[in-house]
DNA sequence: GTAATAGTGTCTCTCAGACACTATGAG
DNA sequence: CTCATAGTGTCTGAGAGACACTATTAC
């Protein structure tokens, strides 16, 4: 029997039983009625959580928020928030939740790439009542410390890698984030190339904290877990794990075919940077001189500003000028890129 | 709805309403409440709606109720109803809805593939009341005559191309399905079995209601719409036109690089009926030596059974027996098929 | 100087697409 | 018989991946 990834098997739900409601009468009519009187319903509170990712220092983050009570007091959590009934759209409602909790207004937000991931229902994902939770992506450039916003206790940009260990579903035998990058560590996770292994991806998670991408001010009075130091994976509250591991495979599988990746970039880049996009997004080594031929050679995905980078390059080891580039107007990339390995997924 | 004692705020959020966004007092308070009584929002109602795909004499056909009272009383609508809050995930509930409108039990539900497509909740949606639609798309083989399910008024398969007349987004020179074989186009497509396909899905509209397809013990009072005939684009109720243009895309995309096309068949098949299915779904002739070569190549897609066809053949104009094949283990098509043309369309 | 990067050239292997061709069976 | 299909052989062009190589800059 088929069935890929999210698709879910059939099974004959009978719930007659079980109903409190009306047994003869013929179910449309309660719906019918139910539709000018929801609160005949089983309320089902709607709310969307927002999975921003973001590239600081080299390390994929989220933005998590601190959970301030109980359930999961003291966790952290994805941003997000009850929809304001037929005042908003999802879309609307998840771009609202991203501002408050970024501190980012008009123009910084424009910038950011903001799709739906999927809706979450399980019963029980909340023990206090149902909650539908519609989820977004967010792919955004390296951003400033998360704004502790109007409304979070205490807000941050994580490394992935703190939260999901190796990096996601679909086991593969290449372990994006964490290891095979340690110097200690076998050489090259997919083992496909031992050598190039970017040291910025390597230091990145430490490196960053400590100097360039210095933790965001917690929030003073919140003593719990500050932001997870490296090695004990952090739970995120609620199903929220699993969002964000559904959410690391969209982001995955969305730059292969999009030119999203610019996403997560400024204005104008080099196509390094732009490698180092994929690389740490897909958690595997590229080869450059071929990345570099391939990128230009789809139509729409880059245009050339006729510059070179000029100001000191952060991190630099030498070598010639890079030439700037933006994004082209291309929404598909064609042919698509395509990332390494992907035998082990088929099974 | 079960409530815990001590719930703390549900997440940090304000209530919708209010919403001061309030200076001083922590938002985390106002979750308390919000938290432990939703009905302190204002009610979103939670619905899943079906788009169920099936292939009926060579041509797409989706699952359609037809609506007994306002608003768009009359219409067809997809399936679809309320989510049984905190007693079924919104996946069964998803299952739920398409067993009561196909009336169809565990053994052949089985075999249909059911997945998430989306959420919708634009404001006004629904003219009633504030309504999230979680849309999941379903692959079902050739099925029987839709039964008028316990709670749909009428349900019947709609030929696709009677609701997204040329086929969808990116409007292409394809057209789907009433492209005709042009004479002396290379051998294959669309245009393969013109005896079949063609006259059938041009007088589908009709000829179903009379006598493949008659309609479901029409709703005797609605008046309206029986099966709609051939020309004029049938106008789907609410915002289920763009649910239904969301999933044809969704599908179109996920049987390159899924095996579920074979989902629309039957347990065994042929490569050719497999072809028929790619060629209905994407609208486009495929180059049937290369398909054939190109599906027998991708590890796990089908898997032979040894057997050829043996019974009469329906709408067999001569020819070899053809070998019959099942489906294989692969949940991923490795590598891809590839779709024709392409070109722009991405949310 | 060394080391690392930007960018180009070019080879090989895979695969998609096109065509040619044989074999089979319905009418 | 004709004609459409099932299935195979094979060529060509595009493109991915690998490697070699030059040029440029930080140290």
């Amino acid at each position: 029997m088929r069935r890929t990834g999210a698709a879910v098997g059939i099974r004959r739900q009978h719930t007659a039983a079980t109903d409190p409601r009306g047994a003869g009468e013929r179910p449309d009519e309660r719906d019918f009625l139910a539709g000018y009187d929801p609160r005949a319903f089983d309320p089902i509170a709607v709310t969307v959580d927002v999975v921003a990712l973001t590239l600081r220092g080299g390390a994929l983050h989220v933005l998590a928020v601190r959970r301030g009570g109980p359930p999961f007091e003291g966790a952290w959590a994805l941003p997000g928030g009850f929809v304001r009934a037929g005042r908003e759209s999802l879309d609307e409602a998840a771009a609202r939740e991203l501002a408050e909790e970024t501190g980012l207004r008009a123009p910084a937000l424009d910038r950011v790439h903001l799709e739906q991931l999927g809706s979450y229902g399980d019963p029980g994902r909340d023990p206090r009542m149902p909650v539908v939770s519609i989820a977004y992506l967010a792919f955004a450039p390296g951003l400033p410390d998360a704004h502790a916003g109007s409304d979070a206790a205490g807000a941050a940009w994580l490394p992935l890698e703190a939260i999901l260990p190796g990096g996601q579903p679909a086991a593969e035998p290449s372990r994006p984030f964490e290891q095979g990058r340690r110097p200690g560590t076998h050489g090259g996770g997919t083992g496909r190339r031992p050598a190039p292994v970017r040291p910025e991806a390597q230091k990145s998670a430490e490196a960053q904290r400590s100097a360039e991408a210095p933790e965001p001010a917690e929030s003073p009075e919140a003593a719990a877990p500050a932001v997870p130091s490296g090695q004990a994976p952090v739970r995120l509250a609620f199903d929220h794990g699993r969002i964000l591991a559904d959410a690391l495979e969209r982001a995955r599988a969305k730059i292969e075919y999009t030119p999203l990746a610019t996403a997560f970039l400024a204005p104008t880049f080099t196509i390094g940077e732009l490698r180092a996009v994929y690389e740490t997004v897909w958690g595997a080594p590229l080869h450059a001189a071929n990345f570099h031929r391939k990128v230009l050679s789809v139509p729409g995905f880059v245009e050339s500003t006729g510059r070179t980078e000029t100001d000191a390059r952060p991190g630099s080891r030498g070598g010639p000028r890079a030439r700037l580039y933006r994004s082209g107007d291309a929404r598909l990339l064609h042919p698509a890129l395509l990332r390494p390995d992907r035998e082990a997924a088929v099974r």
